[in-house]
DNA sequence: CCTACCGATCGGTAGG
DNA sequence: CCTACCGATCGGTAGG
């Protein structure tokens, strides 16, 4: 029991130093003696907690995609009245989810084309249903007359793109919190597609 | 006089096939021998043509630093009238920019942390000055009473968020063309900034 | 632009 | 978790 609990332990140890290896250096530039330096130990002995180096992009990409997924499905449970609200929780859950670990989140944006199949079809497949969530927010919200939009597609992709963009520069010690942020970004997105 | 010129379209095809090769694949990833590989012929002839494989990163970069410098110059020349309509010329030239070349444009937002010292400093000295004119629109559209922001800073890297995360989803084949895309994000972001 | 190589480093394994 | 290694591949050079 003792042994098993080390054991996962340090396989989360492996998992956060690679991490933050992956996000300074990108993962093709990070070598598991890189790792095995950080970690104080020899590269070879990382092999007898992991099967490979892409094992570990694995779960860090897999484990991102999840919570992802985890912090919307409260909101399509609850589903609010207002698609405006939909979208502002959405928002505001998308956010927290980068903000709470910036490094894993650049690692899930800009690593994963490294995986290699099937995980890479997996993982994009993953991406695409995700992004549907926003979709069909707007297209109830243009259906019910609460949005006014040029372009459905172009107007979820400016959400994302403009909440995605935050764990390069959102400084978790800085003068804002994620909730002001999310305040923000919903102010200046949902006046721009009611109107 | 036609061995120069040969040989400066040799440099630029170099140049060409290695974004394309760091677009894909990453720059790390991405060894002399594919490079080689694509240009058929072999990994060592490559250097007649160029120092390292980092002089070729540092071209892209910088071209691409360059051309969105370029763009806004214009739109500081001319100097409009209001605060909106200088942030929309701005928003629609620094689109252009990245709709033009999408592979430079994805080499230049992801693999220049590669870049080694003393030309990492300057390019991030460069993207910061860069920001700053967003920023500076921003501010005289507060005091003039054109916007009413919660934060600068926030505005500023919605606007830029939403702009740069295009190089990932924009399709030049598609059924937009970057007109259309940056009218739309002005509608958006210029809505959601005035009130 | 090629052949022939260099030293260094890569991810990973064997065996303890 | 270590020592001792493996074959492969890396960026780059010498010399033509």
């Amino acid at each position: 029991m003792q042994q098993a609990a080390k054991s996962i332990s340090r396989k989360k140890q492996i998992e956060l130093k690679a991490t933050e290896l992956f996000w300074q250096k990108g993962y093709t530039a990070s070598s598991m003696r890189d790792l095995a330096n950080l970690l104080g130990i020899e590269a070879a002995s990382i092999y007898s907690h992991i099967k490979s180096k892409e094992e570990i992009l694995q779960t860090v990409c897999f484990r991102m995609a999840n919570e992802f997924f985890d912090a919307i499905d409260e909101i399509k449970k609850n589903s609010y009245d207002t698609e405006e609200e939909n979208l502002k929780k959405s928002i505001l859950a998308h956010l927290s989810v980068i903000t709470k670990d910036k490094k894993a989140s650049s690692v899930f944006f800009n690593e994963w084309r490294h995986l290699s199949e099937p995980h890479l079809t997996r993982f994009t497949n993953m991406r695409k249903t995700y992004e549907q969530w926003f979709n069909s927010i707007l297209e109830r919200g243009v259906k019910n007359g609460e949005f006014k939009l040029m372009n459905t597609k172009l107007s979820v992709m400016s959400i994302l793109s403009a909440l995605n963009w935050s764990y390069r520069w959102y400084d978790p010690q800085g003068k804002y919190d994620t909730e002001e942020v999310a305040e923000n970004f919903s102010h200046i997105l949902l006046n721009g597609l009611k109107s």
